[in-house]
DNA sequence: CGACTTGTTGATGTACATCAAGGTACGTGG
DNA sequence: CCACGTACCTTGATGTACATCAACAAGTCG
């Protein structure tokens, strides 16, 4: 059903990097910041964090004593039944917020795992009540990140409960590509994939068997290419179609 | 696939309660509130208004000058594929949310309708960023609020993508009822369910048919009742066993 | 080198969808 | 009052989109 290994994290800090000097900031998907909320997120900001590709940062029922945010890197939300089924919430690219649930309520009800190796900034749970104490647009944005975090959840729980196999797939492969590239990490067409079929059957709610099948029909009939983890639209308008997905919609949002 | 009639909708307010007031507020599920807390969302309350059963509140696409916060009555959130094919994303109780998004964001990126005659709090979107500025511990209230709801459409998810069919349809119907419970409206392991097997249907990516025929294994086996929008739970355990549901767990929440 | 991960493909099985028909309850207008 | 429609539930027959099983190829790793 799944497949989880756990190798070694490792939770090191050396030099970290001022938000000011943050290099997703200039993105143009991110809102710009004000001297004062950049002076706040340096300070808020407690160190940075590495975990090699295959880590389990967070983990379901646990509690963290940090807030993440992912700077660099792929990782992935999951949840697991008691008996081992899993189901991928999302994928986390740089720039999302990590771990909010354990810093806001009890613990986690969903593990992060990392699909590369990434780097996270750390931030302490407790002086989140003095970012919303002091930085009402921070606390906005956190609410709005979060917001835009539970719609992504309900678009993807569209595709699982009413998209047929070709068409979640579709959807799903546009989907991150499209985030890829508002990242940096996808341009021109192509972009580099560092998860398995495995994953998107995990995250599509399918056997990987036909999720291999239904790849190769995309394959076949040339709308992308994907191989060693390179991936490629070859069509995206077509891909859209089948998708069911909307091309348009485009909004700057928080980095926080 | 889906079955939506839209009956009037009938936005009028008379005499509005006093939040310090709110017959919810008393429900040990609620967190309790301080009196400047309460004197501001008087204060910020701008009316009600009444929705009979089947109106559609917001749609997907448009745009609210309002939050609504349900004080009374069902209704649920659901997204439409251009085609027609309908999610119901989840169900509406008294003292949830709604229409955060329109509210933070752009647009409603889902449809919310009640499923019985309804009562709303109305919160004006533009004062919103007031109860960010001066109130940050009900600002940190919304992003609980919102975070929950994510984390509900994540386990919904969850049984969509990985739980068989009388698992899915155990796991539904048991959580509605606690939810109802927590609300007042259920006890004694009764509750009114106001939806159809087509809402469960939509809700959890089948056909009516075979949800029909999954409901009936349930009640065959005694382990529940459902008529004329009656239920009952006949065997708690056995049936949270079968949903692979947590009995445990349940703490307090915000009301805004 | 074997062990393992990932992708691929065909054969078979099944959980679900779709189609079809009928039953009950409710409302409507004649 | 009945006749008629409509909403919802129910059940059986049939079809299919998916899962499961099995086997193998190619790459990587220790």
């Amino acid at each position: 059903m799944s497949g989880g290994k756990s190798r070694g994290a490792a939770p090191v800090a050396t030099q970290i990097i001022d938000c000011r000097k943050c290099p997703l900031r200039p993105l143009p998907i991110f809102r710009a910041f004000t001297e004062t909320e950049l002076a706040f997120m340096r300070s808020f900001k407690s160190g940075e964090s590495r975990f090699e590709s295959g880590s389990t940062v967070l983990m379901q029922g646990t509690h963290s004593a940090h807030l993440y945010t992912l700077l660099s890197g792929w990782a992935l939300r999951y949840k697991t039944l008691p008996d081992g089924r899993r189901q991928i919430l999302n994928f986390a690219l740089p720039g999302d917020l990590i771990g909010l649930q354990s810093a806001i309520m009890e613990e986690m009800q969903h593990s992060v795992e990392t699909l590369t190796d990434c780097v996270f900034c750390l931030f302490p749970r407790d002086r989140l009540w003095d970012l919303f104490k002091n930085h009402p647009t921070l606390a906005f944005d956190v609410t709005w990140l979060t917001s835009r975090e539970e719609d992504l959840i309900g678009e993807h729980l569209t595709s699982v409960g009413r998209r047929h196999a070709i068409e979640r797939v579709a959807f799903l492969l546009l989907h991150l590509y499209r985030r890829a590239e508002q990242v940096g990490l996808a341009g021109g067409d192509k972009a580099s994939f560092p998860f398995t079929q495995q994953h998107v059957a995990d995250a599509l709610g399918m056997s990987v068997v036909h999720t291999n099948k239904t790849i190769r029909r995309l394959v076949e009939a040339r709308l992308i290419r994907w191989k060693e983890r390179q991936f490629a639209i070859l069509d995206r308008a077509r891909l859209a179609e089948i998708a069911l997905y909307d091309l348009d919609e485009n909004t700057k949002r928080p980095l926080i």
